[in-house]
This record gives C-alpha cells, sequence and structure tokens, in this order.
DNA sequence: GGAAAACTCGGAAACGTTTCCGTATAGACT
DNA sequence: AGTCTATACGGAAACGTTTCCGAGTTTTCC
C-alpha cells in the first residue's frame, strides 16, 4: 500500500537508481531531474522502507538498548541520556528491559547480531564469558554503561571510591555503628562486581579501625519497599547502626520512610546515605553520592556511535567522577 | 558474516523451503529432517536476519512508543507498564522521545508507517488532523495513552473529574483561595486537551460559587524547578491562596520546595495536592490524584496488539478511574 | 571535426527471508 | 500392477532498497 521507490520512479519519469542518488546524495544528479523526483516522493508521501534499506546495506541504524533494574529512576536517568542523543541522530532505538534470568538469556541470545542491530548499549551488566564470545563473533560494537569490562567499551563509575567517599563522611561526622544495604551481591546479572560498592564500604571501615559487622550488612532486591524492611530490621537490632549507608537512593529513600515509621529524626538519630542523586534525592534533601547518570547515557552512545562508526578503533574506556554531595541526612551522631 | 538460512540448507542437506518451514513450523516437516535441520542451526548459531523476515513478510514485529514529556517520572512508570508487556511478546519496540515541535513533526512524518513499525503507541498526545490523515492513509494501528480522540483506540482518563475531585476536596476542606500551577493550556504537543484539568478545576470552583482568579493560575514549562517558581510567585501575591493544586506532581514537588523555601508549613500554612501518583508521591507524603500509570502502559500495549492482530476491528476505549489519594499536604486552611 | 573526458542516468543484481507452485516418493486401494 | 492420495520437500519469485556496471549525452580540447 504505501509507495514504492518504483512509483516514484515512475511517476518522474526516471530510474529507480536516480532515485535512490537523490534520496541518498550517493552521485551527482542534474537539478531538473532532482526537482522532479522530489516532486514525486512529495506527492507519493514516500518515505524509504526501512527494512528494504537494512537489507540492502547490512546496516540497521538501530541500536539496541539494553537495561537491567527497570525500575530505578536512575536508569531511567540514564535512558533520557540516550535519548537525547538519539533524537538528534538518525539511529532508532531498540530498548530490551531485563528482569530475570530467562530474559536475559533470550535477549544476550537473539540481540547481539549482526542484521538486527548495530550496536549494544547495555546498562549494570556485567557481560560473561558466553557473551562475550557471541560479541566477538559477531563482531557487533558494544559500549557498557555502569559496567566493567577489560575487552569492552565502557562508561565507568568507579563505584568503589563513591562508596569509600559516603563512609569516610559518616565516619568523619563521628560515626561508629555503620550499616549497609545493598542490592544482592552475588547478583543474577552482574556477576558480582557490584560488590564494589561493598568494598568501597568495608575499606573505609578498615581504614578507621572499625569492625566490619555482618549482622550491619543487608541484603535485598531493588526496591524503596525493601529498603524500609530492611532498615527495620537493622534499627531493631540490639545494638542498632546509627547511620546507614544504600546502594541506592531508591534503597534510602526507603530507609527514610522506616526511619519516619519508628518515629526517629533524621539527622539527628539516624543519618542516610544514598547512591545515585536521582531528581528525588534532592527533593528529600538526601546526602547521596552524585554519579552522572544522564552524561552517562550521554556518552554512553556516542562512545556507541565512535565504535559503530569505526570498528575497528580500541576500545575506549571513560571514567566518570562520583561526588559526594552533602544534604541534610546525615549528622554526628546523638548517642 | 552470520550464517544464512542457505547456509544452514547446505549444512542440513536440504532446501531453504524446509528450513523455513522448521523455523516457522508453517508446514509439515519429518522428524528425521527437523532434526537435520536444527542440528544445523545449532551449529552454526543461526538466527534469521529480522530484516530479511520482516521484507518478505510485510510485517515488522515492532512497535513504536511515541512519548512526550520524557522527563516525567510518569512517563517513565507508563513505559514500564508498556515493557512488562514486551517483554513477554516477541514484539520488539521502538522508542521514540519528542521534546520540541521539529522533533514531533519528524516523528510524526516518518514513523507511522507500514514497514516501518505494525503500530504506534502514543503517550500524551493528541494527534492533529494531519496526523489523523496519515495514519489513515497507511492503515496503521494506534493506541493513545492518556489521550482521546474519537476516531482511535485509547486509554482514557478522566481529567476533568480528577481535576474536580482534587478541588472540591480542597474546597471541603475550607479552602475558598486555591491556586491552580499548569503546563501551559496551548501546548504544542495536545493541542489544548490538557485544559481538562484545567476545566475540572474551574467547574469545581463555580460549584462552590467560588471566582475564578486569573492570578490564581500560573503556567510553565513542566519541571519541578518550574513548579517552584511559579509557587513563589503565588504566595507573594498581595492576597495569597492557601491552597495550591498542581498538574503533576513533579510540579507539587516543586511546590513543596517553594513552601520550604519560605518558611512555610505544609499543610498547616499551605495545602498541596499533585496529580498522577508517582512513586515518589508516597514517600513525599503528598496528596495527589492517582492515575494507573503503570496499568494504562499495560492496557496500552494490550489494545494495539488486539489492534493489530485484526485490524478491522472498531476502535476501542478503555476508561481508567482516577481517584484522590488524600495523604499529609493537605487541611484545613489557618487563616 | 573528432577523440577524450565529464557528466547523467537506467536497471540488473544482491541483500535474507517467506511463500507457494510443483514434483517426487511412499503408501493405500482396486 | 496400476492409479490415486497423502506427505515431504526443493527452489523460484517476491518483498524494497542500494550499488555498480555500463551506456548515452554533452562538453572540452587539440
Amino acid at each position: 500500500m504505501p509507495a514504492t521507490i518504483h512509483d516514484v520512479a515512475k511517476l518522474a519519469g526516471v530510474g529507480i537508481g536516480t532515485v535512490s542518488s537523490v534520496l541518498n546524495n550517493s552521485r551527482p544528479v542534474s537539478e531538473e531531474t532532482r526537482r522532479k523526483v522530489l516532486e514525486a516522493i512529495e506527492k507519493l508521501d514516500f518515505v524509504p522502507n526501512p527494512s528494504g534499506r537494512r537489507l540492502s546495506m547490512g546496516k540497521t541504524h538501530t541500536i539496541a538498548v539494553i537495561i537491567t533494574y527497570f525500575t530505578l529512576a536512575s536508569q531511567f536517568e540514564r535512558l533520557r541520556g540516550v535519548m537525547s542523543v538519539i533524537a538528534e541522530s538518525d539511529y532508532d532505538i531498540n530498548l530490551f528491559a531485563i528482569e530475570t534470568i530467562p530474559q536475559r538469556n533470550k535477549v544476550f541470545q537473539t540481540v547481539p547480531r549482526r542484521g538486527r542491530v548495530d550496536g549494544l548499549l547495555i546498562f549494570s551488566i556485567h557481560p560473561t564469558k558466553e557473551d562475550l564470545r557471541r560479541i566477538r563473533q559477531q563482531k557487533i560494537p558494544v559500549v557498557l554503561v555502569e559496567g566493567y569490562h577489560p575487552e569492552l567499551s565502557h562508561i565507568f563509575l568507579d563505584d568503589m571510591a563513591g562508596a569509600r567517599q559516603a563512609v569516610e563522611h559518616l565516619i568523619g561526622l563521628g560515626h561508629q555503628k555503620i550499616a549497609y544495604i545493598s542490592d544482592y551481591l552475588d547478583d543474577l546479572f552482574s556477576s558480582g562486581f557490584n560488590r564494589n560498592r561493598y568494598m568501597g564500604y568495608c575499606q573505609a571501615l578498615e581504614a578507621a579501625g572499625l569492625p566490619v559487622r555482618p549482622e550491619y550488612h543487608r541484603q535485598g532486591w531493588h526496591t524503596r519497599e525493601n529498603g524500609r524492611q530492611m532498615a527495620l530490621e537493622l534499627l531493631n537490632l540490639p545494638d542498632p547502626p546509627t547511620a546507614i549507608f544504600c546502594f541506592s537512593d531508591e534503597f534510602a529513600l526507603g530507609v527514610l520512610e522506616a526511619a519516619r515509621d519508628m518515629n526517629l529524626r533524621v539527622p539527628e538519630d539516624l543519618s542516610v546515605v544514598g547512591y545515585d542523586d536521582i531528581e528525588l534525592a534532592r527533593f528529600a534533601q538526601l546526602t547521596t553520592v552524585r554519579q552522572h547518570l544522564f552524561e552517562s547515557g550521554v556518552q554512553g552512545v556516542e562512545l556507541l556511535f565512535e565504535a559503530i562508526e569505526n570498528p575497528d578503533a580500541p576500545i575506549k574506556e571513560i571514567q566518570l567522577p562520583t561526588e559526594l554531595v552533602v544534604r541534610q541526612t546525615t549528622a554526628p551522631p546523638c548517642r
């Protein structure tokens, strides 16, 4: 039903090659002919069929964005960064959200294919050996955002340093009993690389000569409600912590809720530090570790575009800073 | 570089038609042959090239999701609803975020095409006559989410009723001076259909015999910061309002910030009502009008799938309820 | 004026599928 | 044994592009 390039050629009285030339500026066309072709295109409201184009060119002009933890506001921020670049480009974006292992498998099996997409942008996932094998075999450009792999381009965020900063801040305020609420360390997707924040936490404690108390570490699936639950558990301990550092702002907001539930004042009775600096951290006056979320999305696509442009270039690594943003949920302990 | 169906056929010692049959179960194949084909597929790690398939079938197995106000958490919620359904289907999703008029034009000109996508899911945009013409001409299924058009399927949210509820609640508490902070009424994208909430606001006032005071109505682009600014303006009026109803929770959070800036207590000195009930409204204890955001995304795709399945079915209209959620930012006025 | 160069342009081939027409083989029935 | 039916399968054609070879026309230059 939609017009094809043949219809345009016929109406303009030229060959299909000429129409294609006009469309892509791929070879010189006389002014006169160009005008006729453009008129025909206009009249027929012709837009080239992308499948035909893709098939012929072997390029899809599409990138896949694969996202885990799609419930997190931080992922949304990153995605927004990506979209802001995409809108200016002539690329399309295919979105894949993965929440479960079967989904992860399906996506990694089917998506990283030449002929399917031109490149992959992967958020917060640590590729396995198997993934890497496939990527190599398909020679498909990949950029990890908030991920690390020595053989793949990535936007790297120094989680260990960020966590250390946060905990050092608490220690500096005089806290000795600092708990940590995290995602599962042996995470399904990231194969343990989110241990980094935990390690930063431990390092800071040890550097200050403080013990790492296992009962002060809780793990749970990434929701605010879980943050609240875990905080309640911590605060009901015989010897409760005076400060809680959280893997994400999402968790931290849950902790603030828990404090409210227990009529604890923040920061007088309890200090809370989050991670990410999502939009609403500012609103909640939350002390947190800022990641450049939007920016990481922007740089991620840009890196990917470069890699698509120039597939043989060496991998690139961009490190974005993390910085502690001190707001009003941290203070010296009262007791 | 990737294996094609011809490679598979050759390796398995069969014809390409047979391979295709195995892939799509499109005609009976003997057990023996099927086994050989599957083995070859396995060995070559073959996955059909989507462009070829699309071109041949005239179906893309892709839907476009077009989103405005992509900064809003509410849109993210909707998108999450969409993704949850998509993940279970064998459809891909192409995401388009539009923030400006040129972007809007480009997207509406190029995306609603047979051969490009099988269907469109459009968030919070009111299609123009021109859009409709194109959609009709291309005979492409469309579902509007948070939109209304008599000739297109849509998930409808009764904004007028929602706004009325909110304002009636404030009036019920005894407020007489109720301001409204909104998006631009003559909005670029929605051609005035977001007037509905404004009309609900006016209706409620008039029903209670209260005047609609123009100085109590502010319009601005959709960000929390703008909400804050507009609230400051309102609160510095010679005769400031005692309650502010907001077009979105985003705005409302800005209003709360403004109140904090001015050392006003909420709800004692100022009542605030939002709209959407995004995740963080609960955290902020915000009284708001709940929309079933996630659900609207879910139902939107489902409607779209139905329409793709059965293109000649009459358009469908689903109305999702809005409900007032009273939390702690509203109370009777003190003065 | 004629050869060479420059400029235009037409359309077959190729991209990787699915579809479908047609053929081959095996089994059933008379 | 011969005919018919059912079953299994091969491969050409078609989908809508881009690419590129080759041909036609005009211009340039000696």
